[in-house]
DNA sequence: TTCCATTGGTTCAAATTCGAATCACTTGCT
DNA sequence: AGCAAGTGATTCGAATTTGAACCAATGGAA
């Protein structure tokens, strides 16, 4: 068993950087989709990503992975904007176990809706606080810190 | 109502890649905090946050307000502790009204025995990650979205 | 074809989180 | 001293999250 080696004071900056920040910033984008648009953030990106996609429609898991959430979860989540009329649930032709989250015309709508005032908060929290050569930084690391945990 | 700046390119993968990041590190800290530790992300902070104090107490609202999170929730979390004698309450001398969560020889144990893993986990999925150059990026840019946001 | 390990999704119970309400004490002002 | 407003912490109920258990349905391999 080695000695650990220990945090220094740069190390320990990012670090508590990175866990203040993630803190702070999801606690008020999740307050500001809450009041403009009546969504929670994971429903925020749920909408967002089957509006991405083609024919705004995502299997499940497929979702669910894309999101980082568990599966449970997402059912939950997906029931909630099935309820509200956001979203639809479709049966998969080529499986009869799979299903497809499908953006109905009101999800889209909400969605039209909510997205300039969640990202002007995005751009006031983080975006527009940091200079392009931040950014740039920010994106590689972060990008490669996600992608190495994503295996 | 100005038509919205939506997020280059390089802002959208600085975004996204902040989002992804946080999500799959949160997810594998905690993980291998509930593994090696059986403890929450949360609980650990309480335990680190209180082993730096003077004295290893903390009042309660400030111990909130350090782990940015609801007051309620501190009382949730600190009341699992206690039960597992990790952490005890203390009444404040000078208000009444006051409760120190005090670390016991316990909890410092634990943490000691902890922080190791812990550490090593940081490192692995983000610190060592990254270069110096990437962290001091890292220090300085989230230091100050969270800066902002603390008001 | 026939198994059997996988996969896709939901259900379930347990743990956690939050905000609003509550209650008692403090503080500042007059 | 006497009050009104504010503070410190807990309690409560509602919403959310997670992993484990479950139930079909799939898809290779023998």
């Amino acid at each position: 068993m080695n000695e650990p080696r220990w945090l220094d004071e740069l190390e320990m900056a990012a670090w508590q950087g990175f866990l203040e920040a993630g803190n702070r910033v999801a606690r008020r984008l999740e307050q500001q989709l809450k009041d403009e648009a009546g969504l929670s953030h994971p429903q925020y990106e749920i909408l967002v990503h089957l509006a991405d996609a083609p024919g705004g429609e995502i299997r499940m898991t497929e979702l669910a992975e894309r999101l980082i959430t568990s599966k449970s979860g997402l059912t939950y989540q997906v029931g909630q904007l099935e309820r509200r009329g956001l979203v639809r649930r479709r049966a998969c032709p080529t499986d009869v176990r799979g299903v497809f989250a499908v953006l109905t015309e009101e999800g889209r709508e909400l969605l039209r809706g909510a997205a300039p005032g969640h990202v002007a908060a995005v751009r006031e929290v983080l975006i527009d606080v940091l200079d392009r050569e931040e950014l740039a930084v920010l994106a590689r690391a972060l990008g490669e810190v996600g992608r190495r945990l994503r295996d």
